[in-house]
This record gives C-alpha cells, sequence and structure tokens, in this order.
DNA sequence: AGCGGGCGTTGCACTATCTGCAACACTCAT
DNA sequence: ATGAGTGTTGCAGATAGTGCAACGCCCGCT
C-alpha cells in the first residue's frame, strides 16, 4: 500500500468532521507542517479539497460530483427508480432503495412521502444497519461465515427498546428474514416508525439490492403497514425481473 | 505537488466514466500496471474504491458518505433549509439552494416540487454556470476582475435559443443582476423551464449562497412565476439576517 | 486434454520522489 | 514595535514508490 496516498486519503475523513487549519491536520497524521502542505494541496488541485476565506480547509467540491456521477452509474438504481416512483404514487409513503458494499448499507435511492411527515435520510447515507429492514435484508443473503463475521464485529446501539440488542439476536432475526424472503422494522430506529422491506435479486438469484418502505405509526399502524406487503414484494420482484433480463454484462 | 497523490487521485474521475479493469486504469494514467494496482489498493482501502465481481474497479461506498458529511457541514444550508421547505409548501414549486466554489456554481440542497412534474437536478451536481438563476446571482457578486476572468474561460452551450451566448452577453447580465438584486432563468436551460432566484447574503454583505425557485410552463407562466419574486426575496433576506446573525466564527 | 493469450499479482533492485528540517514571510494582537 | 502563531520555500538525505520480469491463474480455442 502506498502510504503517500494513504496519508492524503486519511486527510479526506478527518476534514468531514470540520474544516481544520493546516497545523490541525499535520498533527493528527503525524507528519510535518510542511508535509501536509504538500498533501492538502494536491488534494486541493483535484478540488476534493477547498480552502476557506480563513484559510481552513475544507470538503471540496468535486467530492459531491463524483459521489453523484457514481450513484448514476448504478445500474440497479436506473432500473429501479421508476417502480419506486409508481409505488410511491400508489401508497404514498416514503420509499427507500439500498444496497450492501464492504460491511456497510447505504441508501442509493428515495422518494418522499407524500404525507408532511419527513424522514431523516439521505442518499450515501449509510443506514442503521442493526434494525433497517433493508440492512436485514441485504445481510441475510451473505454467505454464512461472513454474515457471521460482519454480525459480530457491529455494534448495536439501541435507538428504541425495540432495537436488536446483540449479536446472536441479529443473526436470529437473519435467519427469518432468509427463510421469509422480506423483512421488517418496527420501531427499532425510531420508536414511532415501522418499515417493511423486500429484496431484490440478480439473474444468479443473489440479493443485489434491497428496497423498503417506511411510515410513522400516527399515518397507518404496524398491521395496516402489513397489509402493503404483498404490494411491496411484487414491485420488488418486478424490479427483479428487469434487472435479471437486463443486456447490461455484468 | 504529489506525484503519487496525483495519479492516485485521477484514478478517480476516471472511474467516475464507469467501471475500468486494472489494465485500462494503467493505460490511462500512464503507469506500469503494478503501479496502478497498488494505487487502486490504496483508494480500495480507503472506500474511495469499490471491487465488484468482475473485479472491475468502481467508485465505492465512502464516497458517498464524505460527500453527505461535507454537505452537513455547510452551516448556510441549515440555515436557509427550514424556510425553504416553508417556501416550498407556500408556493409548492421546487426550491433550490446553491453556492459558488473554485469557478463551479453547485446546489446544496433541494426542495421537490409538489407538483408531479420534477426537475432533473440533484445535490451535489454543478449547474449549467452560464444560464441558471442562482449561477447569475453567484457570479454577480464576484470583484470585477474575477467575475471577468470567469466569463471568459466558460463555455456557453446553448440549451436552448434563449440560453446565454457568449461571454460579453453573460457580463451584461450579471451587471443588470448586480443592480437589481433578484436574478432570472427564463427558458434559457429547458425550454418549458423557468426560474426566479435571489442572493443570500452574509454578514459582511458579501452573496455566500443563492436560492430559486424553478416551474415548468405548463403549470404557471413566466408573468405568474414573476408575482412570486417578493416572497423569495423576503425569504432569502430572511436567510441573509439569520445566517449574519449567527455566532459561527467565519 | 493440451495449449496459448489475457489479466492480476509478487519480489526485487534502482533511483525518483517524498520527507523533515530550518529559515523565511506574513498577519495579528499586545 | 515586538513577538507569537501560521503558512511557505529550498534543500540534502533516505525512504518509499517505480518498472521490470517472472509467475500463477482462468478461459476459450483447437
Amino acid at each position: 500500500m502506498s502510504q503517500t496516498v494513504d496519508r492524503a486519503l486519511s486527510i479526506l475523513p478527518l476534514l468531514a468532521e470540520g474544516p481544520a487549519d493546516l497545523g490541525q491536520v499535520a498533527t493528527r497524521l503525524g507528519v510535518h507542517k510542511s508535509t501536509a502542505l504538500r498533501l492538502l494541496r494536491t488534494l486541493h488541485d483535484h478540488g476534493l479539497v477547498y480552502r476557506q476565506q480563513d484559510q481552513r480547509y475544507r470538503l471540496g467540491a468535486r467530492l459531491f460530483a463524483l459521489a453523484q456521477e457514481a450513484v448514476e452509474n448504478l445500474d440497479v438504481r436506473e432500473i429501479a427508480h421508476t417502480h419506486l416512483v409508481t409505488l410511491n404514487e400508489q401508497i404514498g409513503h416514503t420509499v427507500h432503495l439500498a444496497v450492501y458494499e464492504e460491511s456497510e448499507v447505504l441508501y442509493i435511492d428515495k422518494v418522499e412521502s407524500r404525507y408532511p411527515v419527513r424522514m431523516y435520510s439521505r442518499i450515501g447515507k449509510p443506514v442503521a444497519i442493526t434494525v433497517a429492514a433493508v440492512a436485514k435484508l441485504l445481510l441475510a443473503d451473505l454467505p454464512e461465515h461472513e454474515r457471521r463475521a460482519v454480525a459480530e464485529k457491529l455494534d448495536y446501539p439501541l435507538y428504541t427498546s425495540r432495537s436488536t440488542p446483540n449479536a446472536a439476536a441479529f443473526l436470529k432475526e437473519l435467519a427469518t428474514v432468509r427463510e421469509q424472503g422480506w423483512a421488517t422494522d418496527l420501531g427499532g430506529h425510531e420508536e414511532s416508525i415501522n418499515c417493511i422491506g423486500a429484496p431484490i435479486r440478480g439473474a444468479a438469484g443473489r440479493v443485489v439490492a434491497a428496497m423498503s418502505v417506511s411510515a410513522p405509526n400516527v399515518v397507518v399502524t404496524a398491521e395496516e403497514l402489513l397489509t402493503l406487503l404483498p404490494l411491496v414484494r411484487r414491485t420488488a420482484e418486478a424490479i427483479s425481473r428487469e434487472y435479471s433480463g437486463s443486456v447490461t454484462p455484468h
């Protein structure tokens, strides 16, 4: 692995916490100021880092543009989008699409609820992996040893009293999800919000993405939400069919 | 500037165009395969690059997370958001917030129209700088020589017959915008879409961001849209006041 | 089966490239 | 004015990155 590049890239998460000046960057990297300066300059030339008026460094614009182009190149997303919009038009609630990548689950698309209540989630944001319905679906399909390895490594924050408390409970839940082919999150992340989700499968039958519908208690009860399950599953299957049949070489 | 880091970072835009394998990356960088491999590995370790099943490399997940955190650290955005939502509730059309950074204008927030017609724009996406109302507002406030320099460097794509055709026309338009304190884009980007925008100013009176309201012809005519101008300007001023008064050291 | 091309990977010797230092420039605050 | 704090530059030394060549592997071809 390349030391110089390694150091340079370590600057990015550091700046993600907030702006920092040259000295701070150098100290946190454990290198001399002049070294940090050169690295920052290089990052700057590539637009990944921006220097504000007070001379402090911040993450830069091209980072957005890159993340942007990256998300647009995901073909599942492209195929799924119209289906998600259609579903949203039918049921009105927030619809999410997520993928698994390197021990993280992240939203790659979202269609907002038509009800005034909005959820705090954003495309690109890592998902609450131990409780979200989409996370359960994606992890449930991993090969057993990998699933175990990931489950052991995770933290299990108690967002609410119904959050998944530990690895054992999580693995049990994943087994259920794997079995039944759908998943829920009933107030496990936010007390008053329930989700139901279904997997999207590629040609080989592997789960390549997952979608979910979320709604707050005040709009529909968990039971009412569950009645939408067949519709959600049908949508997921429609996306799966289109994705599997797609000509895109993979 | 650091050569190694420079090379590594050059890989990112390259991958933004689409997945590529080791050989392609090496060729386009003009380095030996083994060198490209090490760079890619380093990028991979930092999550900026992801290796898909077919071994090809793609932009990775952490890129989203970084862009995400970066955008959340922009305090204008945080302050503006509730105002934008309120405005959207009053008038229903799409509301955008944008900033200027290193010769680019980019959207940092967006509230979707309540009408079925959606616009193609995304947070993080660079704006059509020669025509967008927000771009005019942000550029109009640059010091004269910089404004000139930027205007000369730009391309002037003719999206429609009403697009800004060249630097001279653009500079003239900027002068008008600067004078009147608001801006429009009447079908300059997409034939059927009009926008009106207003500047958001910091404590020193400099324009730090710009907001706009966009609506398609089929919903409201340009004249009708212009009647909303006072409301938009009041919103921008409210944001400016809150931003200027904010305790955040800048 | 056997063969050959394509691609990713590894170890190594060489030196180009990065590093830390120390001195300098600049801006503020006292 | 003076000094502390911060960012910047040039340079000599040596670390760390480079290209090479050889290897292993997978696939398709005959």
